[in-house]
DNA sequence: CTCCAAAGTTACACATGTGTCACTTTATAT
DNA sequence: ATATAAAGTGACACATGTGTAACTTTGGAG
């Protein structure tokens, strides 16, 4: 018994994450998200307490739909299958690690934003989990050097999404030369 | 025939710096600045008619030091002596590459600061291709892996800066560890 | 049909940052 | 010693974003 609304939580998310990687935290308004979703910025408020909050509610959304498509990648079977489908997921969408970035600067401005703020603690720690998995497993199947460091080799595979292409080379072509870096290096074998 | 300056420039550029690393382009305000170097805000638009005059020149004065001290790299005989020496330069100060990303976000405000983004530009091309030049001495020297773009090579070298030493690995290894998979890559050879 | 609760809007008070101007302070050249 | 020009200050008007409260709109249950 009541009004339809005029924005789903869905558009909400759309139109969020598009602010977020147009503008970063400080760009993210509620003026403009507002007028971008052509409502009254007051209806926002309806729903949600602060930008804090939908912030924090948009963030494990996101993350976890990130865990639920690693999980489906983890599903391959050997360790060069992972890496690969890995990599292709990541730089099929480029925003994970810049929103990730980005929500590390939501204050925790309410209880419920720091209900949030704990759910993704626990979220980033399954998802280390997993990606601690995978580089194991890499260095069990000798594949991966045993010496580097899980944090270093999971780091560099997550920046290299934020690479600007400036000669525009074809994507394809770009990410598998990036893989033939981190695989290889960018060195002759002497 | 004046009175003394409370703030020498170099203390205006050292606390931009910092504050610019610390709070990112819409966390700098002349608010924030005046009260870190203790004048008043009206103090600094005697030297700078706002925010993006100030940042444009401290810009132009930060890319002038990464150039000089790149062009004291390129110095070095081979190509690995100065791979390593630019190497170590960068992790030395991390704050090069951040500091670009932020200078793009400068809004043309006023005739200066097109002025300033101009020389920027030009420093730019400077920079890219001193760095180009590198990178063409490594392919000549047969070190270089020849099919990979300079811009991924380069764009690679300058974002391993930005990877969050999580697990707190000492500085060195961590930048030997990262030399070793840029080089050779993370994979065993077979 | 009509009630009413959720959806949405408009308007206000508040907070923070900006750019400017009239003013005071101070070191030095004369 | 004093005039002066640069250095510095405090206060004002403006702009943008926030959070809230009083209001209107709308659609389905009874």
């Amino acid at each position: 018994m009541a009004r339809e609304r005029k924005i789903s939580t869905e558009e909400l998310y759309q139109t969020t994450k598009q602010l977020l990687l147009d503008r970063g935290y400080d760009g993210y308004t509620f003026t403009l998200l507002a007028n971008r979703l052509d409502v009254s910025r007051a209806a926002i408020y309806k729903y949600y307490e602060n930008k804090e909050e939908l912030l924090s509610e948009y963030m494990v959304y996101e993350l976890q739909t990130f865990i639920y498509n690693l999980k489906i990648v983890n599903q391959e079977k050997s360790f060069f299958d992972q890496f690969h489908a890995l990599f292709n997921y990541i730089f099929n969408d480029m925003s994970i690690y810049r929103i990730r970035e980005i929500g590390m600067q939501i204050p925790t401005v309410n209880q419920k934003v720091a209900e949030n703020k704990q759910k993704l603690e626990k979220m980033h720690i399954q998802l280390y989990t997993l990606l601690q998995k995978f580089i194991e497993f890499g260095k069990s199947e000798n594949v991966l050097k045993k010496d580097l460091p899980s944090s270093l080799v999971l780091g560099l595979i997550f920046q290299t999404v934020n690479i600007p292409n400036l000669e525009r080379i074809p994507h394809s072509e770009w990410v598998e030369k990036m893989k033939e870096i981190m695989c290889h290096g960018m060195f002759n074998k002497e």
